[in-house]
DNA sequence: AGACTAAGTTTCACATAATGGAACCAAACG
DNA sequence: CGTTTGGTTCCATTATGTGAAACTTAGTCT
């Protein structure tokens, strides 16, 4: 994770203070961001105080720290409320967890990336990667792998130049050309496995969520770990799954343009 | 909510930018945004470029629209992580939500507002307007009033000029003066109480989570309905609350700077 | 077709706002 | 009581952002 955004102007800059403060992952001081070396002493403190003042950052003066502020989990909540699929979903995902009683993702794509919008605990809840509002890889995960298959060719080609392609486990599909032909095979079949792909022990099934004119725009998962089940039982749930992202697809067109409150 | 952050910089109008495609809760047109007047066409255009360009906003070029992007999501899902509370009070609120039943809010203050960190819902769940990631008032809820009754005098000052004040239920507290007499009452009792003052039928018993300094570093709390429960029995479970509260804030205190992976 | 309109994009002379080296201040240290 | 470390302010220089206006599509009407 190497220089970021860095590009476009003062507003780059600023936001990518705000990825260093992020990726510390913790309360900072001044000097720790000082000594990454990316900005001199006055320009850094000039952002830090911009963004503190916006509400993006908060300083604690107790201990001369700043952390990320409130405003961005306010204008997340807005993001979550705002891309449509979430709120539709919803209920589809509360009857799908109900019926299967495991894991539960919903996800959707951006930039090659995997963004998980929202989730339901198994019954008995395993500890695992994906959480609602985190990012992960999409070329070895179910809900990446079944977005990826029906991709545009070129938004393909884009997305995978943004594969890191880590080989986290045996199981791991590292090339683009593993991972194409498995994405043909994905759209033969109608939906992704991940056969312990991203982490050992958990598998899931895998369906897209297709808009009428076939692009992905969304995927849903169905995960559990090899200790509880198959993954040859868990296809047998993909019937259902698909039953369930087409109803969610369906209500999303036909969600369009909804009136402002 | 009216005119934002304009004022400090080039930053402070990029992020008001975000802010206006937030406010509107969906995808929005170019000129939508324009004909709010902020900004000049050639100024919002540039903004939204880069925001775009930035991952903060993302296009959807079929229909012309923006909204908001993944990297405000992953910013958003690290402020949760790092906001210390969160993750340390996971398995307390688990715990508190399993032998209740009933529905439980952590909640963090911010700038006069209260901020709902996390959440669990009650056995039976009850539609309400609290969410994980949502702001809402101080004035009128368990949470908030808990932790205005144990800030320091300026800070408490500065907090209810921020309040709005408005009369959700017959039974809301509506002047400061009214306020203040309840948070004396809170001090002394050490616990707060909503007796339906911002939703009806809703009421909870909040209590505050200190830190060593006796600093209110965030609030939690047991929610019904008057359907299910009276205030009296909420009441009673004041105790096990306020055990927990300890717990979550010794750990918290105990955490201050945990070193980096 | 061709004239008209609305929505979005690009240009460019101009002024404002960002830049960062250096000076300054305040604690903590020895 | 000099010295270092961590943080804040100054200010001349210049890069950057600014926004009216010109331009390009893509629709719509006649």
């Amino acid at each position: 994770m190497g220089a970021e955004g860095h590009g476009d102007g003062t507003v780059g800059k600023a936001l990518d203070v705000l990825d260093m403060v992020a990726g510390l992952g913790r309360a900072v001081r001044f000097s720790e961001l000082l000594a990454q070396g990316v900005y001199p002493k006055a320009t850094l403190y000039r952002f830090l105080q911009t963004l503190t003042h916006q509400g993006m950052l908060s300083y604690d003066p107790d201990r001369g720290t700043y952390s990320l502020g409130v405003r961005l989990v306010r204008l997340a909540h807005a993001a979550w409320a705002q891309s449509s699929l979430a709120p539709i979903a919803r209920p589809y995902l509360d009857e799908l967890a109900a019926e299967t009683g495991e894991t539960i993702h919903l996800a959707q794509m951006d930039l090659g990336q995997v963004l998980y919008v929202d989730k339901r605990n198994a019954t008995r809840p395993v500890e695992m990667f994906a959480q609602a509002g985190k990012v992960g890889p999409a070329y070895c995960t179910g809900v990446g792998k079944a977005m990826l298959a029906y991709l545009p060719d070129e938004a393909l080609a884009r997305a995978l130049e943004r594969q890191s392609f880590h080989r986290h486990t045996p199981q791991t599909l590292y090339t683009p050309e593993a991972l194409k032909a498995e994405l043909a095979a994905i759209r033969t079949r109608g939906h992704a496995l991940d056969r312990e792909e991203h982490e050992l022990g958990i598998i899931c099934c895998a369906v897209p969520i297709l808009s009428r004119s076939g692009r992905a725009i969304g995927a849903l998962s169905v995960t559990s770990t090899t200790a509880n089940t198959t993954l040859t039982a868990l296809e047998a749930k993909a019937g259902r799954v698909k039953d369930i992202a087409a109803k969610i697809a369906a209500e999303a067109e036909s969600w369009r343009f909804p009136e402002q409150g």
